[in-house]
DNA sequence: AAGCTTTTTCACAGAATTTTCACATTTCAT
DNA sequence: ATGAAATGTGAAAATTCTGTGAAAAAGCTT
């Protein structure tokens, strides 16, 4: 049995809201429903939805926001958006799409085009993580390391890191690429995206915090003197 | 089939004139002949040369203005020219380098140093801007020193170099373009950036410390007596 | 808005590196 | 050969970098 899709409509208009329901379920696809950024995050860490479609026009936290978060903060890189919005004000659809946003569907649009929008990227979403693993997670594996990116969860010798976000995208950086060596300031862009105002020194507070709670195996995270840091590789 | 390679020899003395000639049409290349520095302007703004043996005592413009000239005004960077001179005046030959000369000659020289200059230095310019992906970016081999950039690791004969990150800095420099002589405020331009504020000798002392660290391979580090240090690539 | 968590800044101590300095040694031109 | 100039070198001095604990700031939840 096919496996239900199930897609988060992040939308504040009741009217279009229904609408895309209506579309989607039509075609197959569970939907989930919301009106505001926060609730939108809030679905997106506790049910991970399969996709999610992001009106950019949104009360309390903006759209951007909420890309940025899922983005950067939680690296759900995976998890496909498509930008929905009405503005003639393409700013912010560009910078949508440079935070990571998959697509972009301008209003109004036709039944057809979401569809066809939804089905191909949730394709391509299938596609991309199942060439990568045997198994459906996406996983970082180095050594006693495990990263499971789409759970949000680490474990080091099998038991689970209890990590702030942060901290859980800042070992998630280190770990993706070891023995690969990070400035202070790429850790910083890779975590938070280019122009994030912070002190370098505010890494190397949240390099000995992940150190201290993989305990043993903070050593694991090298400091290079005068350059940054690195996650060992090589025993 | 090959493209013949075309040098411009810059050169008032007829007899030496010849001599490089005789030696380089030898091997291969292309040259042409011209005696003053505005005749030198003129042939390379209108033929285009690969490379320039550039004597910097000349009638009417002085090699440095032609230097100048190709540098700043006319914004050809990538030419490469190897700057000829009888060693009497060493701060031209300096002032020729912090220009943006590839090398010096000293005279007299040999035949096949000045054949092996011509020929790493057209290989060196035309590698770096035609074939930019064939190997990994920030990977350095030059016979048996190996430098990785992005794990910040460097390799003698198979063994890891244990360097402080100016060591490595400076080794990478040096390295990066092997038989270019550099001066010392050129290392600790390309070290540190342009007004870093340093005594030219605390460059010997990073010298002595990377040769000490490569142990027989300590050598490959030349002194340029009156000049600089560079990197040996010639066996 | 109050209370809790997370993130960033700050300041200081300890370490490691980098630079300077003084003197020995080498090089080059005469 | 000889002397001036340049480089080699060991050790001291100065600077820079990292680790940390605690306070301040910023985010979130209720």
């Amino acid at each position: 049995m096919i496996q239900e899709k199930t897609v988060l409509i992040v939308e504040d208009e009741p009217d279009i809201q229904e609408l895309i329901r209506y579309h989607l379920e039509k075609e197959g696809y569970a939907t989930m429903l919301c009106a505001s950024g926060s609730e939108a995050l809030n679905i997106i860490e506790k049910q991970h939805p399969d996709l999610v479609l992001l009106d950019l026009m949104l009360p309390e936290i903006s759209g951007i926001e909420v890309l940025k978060k899922v983005r950067f903060m939680w690296n759900l890189k995976e998890l496909p958006i498509i930008i929905v919005s009405a503005r003639t004000d393409e700013t912010d659809v560009i910078t949508g799409l440079e935070l990571g946003a998959d697509n972009y569907l301008p209003k109004p649009f036709s039944p057809k085009v979401l569809v066809a929008n939804v089905k191909a990227l949730l394709r391509r979403a299938s596609t991309s993580s199942s060439t990568k693993n045997t198994h459906d997670d996406n996983l970082t594996l180095v050594g006693d390391l495990k990263i499971d990116q789409t759970r949000h969860e680490a474990f080091y010798e099998g038991s689970a890191l209890v990590l702030t976000a942060s901290e859980f995208s800042l070992l998630t950086l280190l770990a993706s690429s070891p023995g690969r060596v990070f400035t202070r300031n790429q850790i910083i862009s890779g975590m938070r995206g280019d122009d994030y105002p912070v002190t370098e020194r505010s890494i190397d507070v949240q390099i000995a915090s992940v150190r201290k709670k993989m305990g043993s195996g903070g050593n694991l995270i090298k400091t290079v003197w005068g350059i940054g840091y690195s996650y060992q590789d090589k025993p």
